[in-house]
DNA sequence: TTAGCGTATCGACAAGCGTGAATATTTATC
DNA sequence: GATAAATATTCACGCTTGTCGATACGCTAA
């Protein structure tokens, strides 16, 4: 079932929770999203960087943010990007984290949804 | 902030996360409803319950599900239930989990939405 | 080229987590 | 009572994960 998609892409693919059994290969995928999601650091840039203007934010704006050391940021940021919920986008020494929203609705609909 | 209130009362609570930055204390509270899901096992689980009928399902019927031994469910039943996600009522020797579909409904809307 | 800055990677460590075997608890039946 | 069945708890064991310090990489400006 796997053709190279980033987790979040196996979300969109799918009815929701209440709608019928997950199988197990989707839950799998699904879990990886959830999973970067359930970590309050990684919550809260995510969130950052969504709520931000232009829905994206420099990197150098979100370790200010928190208490912790930039590698760790780095490190958590890396995580939301690999399972495709942040995009990434270099532009000279700075890099900005754009927020995939489409992604965060597939995954609400999977979530909350009936419909589908 | 906390009042005795299970995690997934806290998410009922909040903006989306894209409208604002969400706070520490919200945050930590959202992750461990998050993170709960983050697990192949207990997003199955989740489902399972939520799309039987009557929203609700006996452990017994659970267990035969999975590949996995009697006591790995019933933890991972437990930790769906603290946090919120399920109710759980027992019936003779038999026991029952529904699914907080509200509870489901309000992180979707915190996942996804952009109103509040 | 060198220096400096922003970001990522590596290595290591403690803490957390998923799992099963053994055992306990609760309820129904004999 | 005793026995059996359904579910939960305890304990122990690897594996994963969040964190930081040190370091490397890439870009820009002197």
């Amino acid at each position: 079932m796997d053709l190279g998609l980033t987790p979040v892409q196996t979300v969109a693919c799918c009815s929701p929770l209440s709608r019928e059994p997950l199988s197990q290969d989707v839950a799998e995928q699904v879990s990886l999203v959830l999973k970067a999601l359930g970590d309050p650091v990684r919550l809260r840039l995510m969130s950052l960087v969504a709520s931000h203007e232009g829905g994206e934010a420099c990197v150098c704006d979100l370790n200010d943010a928190f208490d912790l050391s930039q590698p760790t940021i780095s490190h958590h940021l890396k995580v939301l990007h690999e399972v495709g919920l942040l995009e990434r986008e270099k532009r000279g020494v700075w890099v900005y984290y754009r927020a995939r929203t489409e992604a965060l609705a597939n995954l609400a609909s999977l979530i909350g949804g009936t419909a589908k």
